[in-house]
RNA sequence: GGUGGGGUGACCGAGUGGCUAAUGGUAGCAGACUGUAAAUCUGCCGGGCUCUGCCCUACGUAGGUUCGAAUCCUACCCCCACCA
């Protein structure tokens, strides 16, 4: 229920098949989030036609509201969505980071003063399993302490020594709850910071505690320069498992998926197409684009020509550009679907190039072509 | 024709003697965003230059008072309201 299936590599990079209960993933593969149980402003379908076999949830958000009693209640997350595909949830374990002022951090769990509310609600390894198993994804994340990307050695060692210890307590109440039963299954998640030693003895702890379904490399991408993430990214890599996926979490920009997938990372995920694409910046084959930008008043061209989602096959760059001018939220959704598609059809193509042994090569081209037109 | 009110930068609109190239807002331009407290946030926004500063032009027009005026005075032009 849980298989992973390699097809080829070619170096470090792979590609494979994660098989869920609600569907199958062919890897490389980015995962659209959908915080609230929705990939922001796009309908399902639109997410499906933009060719997501996956998309991420989280259980803070959702259990603030509408609470996964709701959810459960309502069949599940995949049916009270009406994404009925592989979902992930994430557990909050990014809000620890995210939400440094609104929570305080205890060895029993985390308490966050509700961003919707105020109110004070505490996340504690066996209730994050308990929201997650209630809602139903077919992947849990485990919850973990996230530190920032320029935290010291001892911070981080002790972000990455709690994860390690709240891993147990995730893996024991996730036991329990799934008691035999195969709908879900649960994911550690390597810390560490930016210490190599630190990142070693967190996959070492969670490979003692194994076998995992997957495995995924948090932490990164929080502000610590891009070589730092590849030389992690290089440093985990032969350690990991082969036969085990390997999700990178929060990542990221085109370059990053190429640079991450030549790491051998099979799952990626990033608020960036969405949130991006309602901020109206578009990743396209000939560049950034920004969709205001008066440059675009009256082209009939499509935003991507080289690009086959709805928005280009359909829309000139003047009606989007229009579309954002006038605040009409179709411009918003128009270039999110965009963006999604982008990444997606990257990592698409990544997977062709892997099975037919090109992917050195078209990787190498794609990035100087990028970065020759001087983008991050 | 009379009386009253008013004319400020692309637009709206503050400002009633020096700290005003002129508060705000809008429009415009550029940028940021990486397991979503984000349809958000930041910067620029009279012109020029030898650009951590300097010069020019500017608050309806023309003149005046003053060391100094968008701000005070005079005339004129225009707009609005009411009265004839």
């Amino acid at each position: 229920m849980f298989e992973f299936q390699l097809h080829a590599t070619q170096g470090q990079a792979r590609a494979g098949t994660l098989t869920l209960p609600h569907g199958t993933v062919n890897t490389p593969a980015f995962m659209p989030v959908g915080t609230h149980g929705a990939v922001r402003g796009l309908h399902p379908d639109e997410v499906r036609r933009a060719g997501a076999e996956i998309i991420l949830g989280n259980t803070y958000h959702l259990h603030l509201r509408p609470g996964e009693a709701v959810i459960r209640e309502l069949g599940g997350i995949q049916r009270f969505t009406h994404w009925n595909g592989p979902m992930l949830t994430d557990s909050g374990g990014f809000q620890v980071f995210s939400l440094e002022a609104l929570r305080k951090i205890t060895e029993t769990g985390v308490t966050f003063q509700s961003h919707v509310d105020g109110t004070y609600r505490t996340l504690t390894p066996e209730s994050v399993m308990e929201i997650e198993w209630a809602m139903g994804a077919d992947i849990a994340m485990a919850f973990d302490h996230v530190v920032p990307g320029q935290a010291p050695f001892e911070v981080a060692l002790d972000g990455m020594e709690r994860t390690v210890r709240w891993l147990d307590r995730c893996r024991q109440r996730h036991t329990e709850l799934s008691d035999g039963t195969a709908r879900q299954t649960l994911w550690p998640i390597v810390q560490g910071g930016i210490h190599d030693d630190l990142r070693r003895r967190s996959l070492d702890a969670i490979l003692e505690r194994g076998p995992w379904t997957g495995v995924a490399i948090g932490g990164l991408s929080v502000g610590e320069p891009k070589p730092v993430m590849h030389r992690i990214l290089e440093l985990l890599g032969p350690v990991l498992p082969e036969a085990t996926p390997r999700y990178l979490m929060g990542v990221g920009f085109p370059p990053d998926l190429l640079e991450g997938i030549a790491r051998g990372v099979d799952l990626f995920d990033c608020v960036a197409p969405t949130r991006n694409g309602r901020h109206g910046s578009a990743w396209t084959s000939v560049g950034r684009v920004n969709i205001r930008g008066a440059a675009l008043r009256s082209s009939n061209e499509p935003l991507d020509p080289e690009c086959d989602c709805e928005t280009c096959t359909t829309f000139s760059r003047a009606y989007l550009r229009h579309l954002f001018v006038a605040e009409e939220m179709l411009g918003l959704r128009l270039v999110s679907i965009h963006n999604v598609r982008f990444l997606i059809r990257l990592a698409e193509q990544a997977r062709r190039c892997i099975l037919d042994g090109s992917f050195a090569s078209w990787s190498r081209e794609w990035l100087q072509r990028y970065h020759t037109r001087g983008e991050p």
